[in-house]
Parts: structure tokens; sequence; C-alpha cells
DNA sequence: GATTGACCTCAATATAACTTGAGGTTTTAA
DNA sequence: TTAAAACCTCAAGTTATATTGAGGTCAATC
């Protein structure tokens, strides 16, 4: 009788074993895997079963939407990481250097922002075609998860 | 026969006219209006009727939004403006110096995230139980506009 | 071997912030 | 004066990110 590999290479998680050690409900176990995030296979009784590296990579998807990143995004580069084998440190680090990038941008138009209400705080521009606030030329579109950040459009209340 | 000193002392936008000088849809300013985000008033053939600082808390609205607050939040702060008079400057400026320490605050979790990701690029250790990421004493709770902030148990995952 | 807890699927509900559409009225302008 | 453009209300649809519940199965324990 073989030896059950995946017993003795893998561990065997439940669903409840992973929302419990995750934080995350079993609703969203299961939404993420319809999602593409994350992985499993069944036994026998048609239960989900896990590898232990689900719980990185749940962790990983909590910490990129703390960035702000959408679910899509992150299902896009958690792609990039290889198939075949678990993935190493330097895998995650590579992913983590991806959304550093994003989180920097993010951060530098927030300061930008910011220092804009700022010189409008001391002139009470906020609605005048002068309010640097309205600059078109800085901002980052729409994100679905963060800001809705300003068009150009909204530029135009100020024209007159 | 009186003068109208409605006309005389205010503007009287429509609808259509406000959409094109804010850029939003028609559809949007009905739907801030049931928000109570702005006010009109009817004519005699029950069409909206706007003051022309609405194009002011308009454009105020998509500022906050820009700085990722919540029309509920921007409702609240927009109720501390003086209701008998049009809004002066100072007015204005008191409201956003509120969103500014908002927005302050937020980058400040910002870059706090943003250096953690940067000591976990070095170790590769995302997911490890000593990743600084998971400090559940560094978390600001799930923003409803904003990103969703890791919460405690997320950190549960790393105990192991 | 039966009860209880864990699990399954699928559909509906929730929230924020809007948009779209149907069906009907008012205003504007040629 | 009549056709087009603009407006009205109210209901339903949209996207992202889940949660909840109904109705039924599987697994572990007394």
């Amino acid at each position: 009788m073989p030896i059950d590999q995946k017993k003795l290479t893998e561990a065997n998680l439940t669903v409840g074993y992973v929302a419990k050690r995750s934080g995350v409900k079993v609703s969203t176990l299961h939404f993420y895997e319809t999602k593409g995030l994350i992985r499993s296979w069944r036994n026998g009784g048609n239960q989900r079963r896990y590898k232990k590296d689900v719980l990185r990579r749940i962790a990983v998807v909590k910490a990129a939407q703390a960035m702000g990143i959408t679910l899509d995004e992150i299902k896009q580069t958690l792609a990039t990481l290889p198939e075949q084998r678990t993935p190493t440190q330097k895998d995650w680090a590579a992913l983590s250097k991806q959304w550093q990038a994003q989180l920097d941008e993010r951060i530098a138009y927030m300061q930008r922002l910011r220092d804009k209400v700022d010189s409008c705080i001391g002139c009470g521009c906020l609605s005048l075609k002068s309010c640097p606030i309205y600059n078109k030329d800085d901002h980052l579109g729409k994100t679905q998860n963060g800001a809705v950040f300003l068009n150009s459009k909204v530029e135009s209340i100020f024209q007159e």
C-alpha cells in the first residue's frame, strides 16, 4: 500500500482551521477561492483541504489590502509566484517590493494633497480658481479601493 | 409688485448648469441631495434651482473624497458650516483644517506601513512571526472608503 | 448509532457611491 | 406652436468585498 505523499509533505488544513488561524471567516476563504486568490483540494467527502502556505498567502493578501491594493491587483501579483514549487522568501520579498513601490506612490500623492490643503488653509481659497488643490496635472484618477481622486473636470468649477 | 429678492441676491442655477460646471452628473447631484450634501429649491415647474455656493460645496466634497473621506463624514463636517449665512473663507478654511488632520494621520499610517514593508523586503519574512508588519498595536481598523487595515487577528497567522 | 459540529452549495443581502432607464412633465427656441 | 432639450421621480443595476442564511451532507464523539 503506497504511503500518502500528500500527508507526508504538505499540511492538510481544514477550512475551519485556516479560518481560525488567519482570522478571516470561512465564507471569506470560499470567496477568495472563487476569486482565485487561494487554492484547495477536496477530500473524499468534498471538503476543502489546504496546504500550509495558504496562511502566508492570506497574510499577504491582507497586507496588500492594507496598502490599498485591490483584490484583482493582488491576484495579478500573486500570479507571478512560481506554480511548481512552494514560494521561497525571495519570491515573497519580490512581491512586497512591487507593492512597496505602489505604496510610495500613494504616500507621495497624499503628501502633495496634504501640502495643497495646507496652503489652502492659509488662504481659505478652497473654492477659488487659484486654489492649488485643483491642479489638474496632479491627480491619479479613481482608485477602486482607495480614495477617489480629483479629475480635471472638477477644476472647471474654478474657472470663473 | 414686489421685486424678487431671490433673483437679486442669489444665483438661480439649474441642475444642468451645475452639473456642467462641477463636472458631476445630474444624477450625482440628485444623489448628493438625497444624502444631504447639497440643497436646492424648486421653481414653479418642480425643477431644482441652486445657489452659486453649491459649486463650492461640490468642490469641497470632491476634495474631501480625494483625501479618502466618506460622504457620511463629509456630510457631518459640512454640517458645521453656518446655516444662516453663506460660508466665508474662514468657514471653509476651518473645514480643510479638520480634514488635513485626518490626511496627516492617514499619511503617517501609510508611512509606518511602508517602513515595515521595507524591513520585510530585507528579510523576506512577510509570513514569519517576527514580521513587523503584523504588529497589532499599529492598526487603524477598517476604513470605509480607504484601505482595509490589518486587524490583530491576522497576526495570529504568525504565532507558530 | 445517533447527536453535534463542521462542512457543502447557492442565492440573497449589505454597504458605498453612483449610474441607468422607463415613463412622464416643463422649458426653450425655431 | 410644436418639437427638442432639459427636467422630474422612482426603481433597478453596477462594482468591490464580503456576510448571511437555507437546506442538506460529512465527520467526530458519547
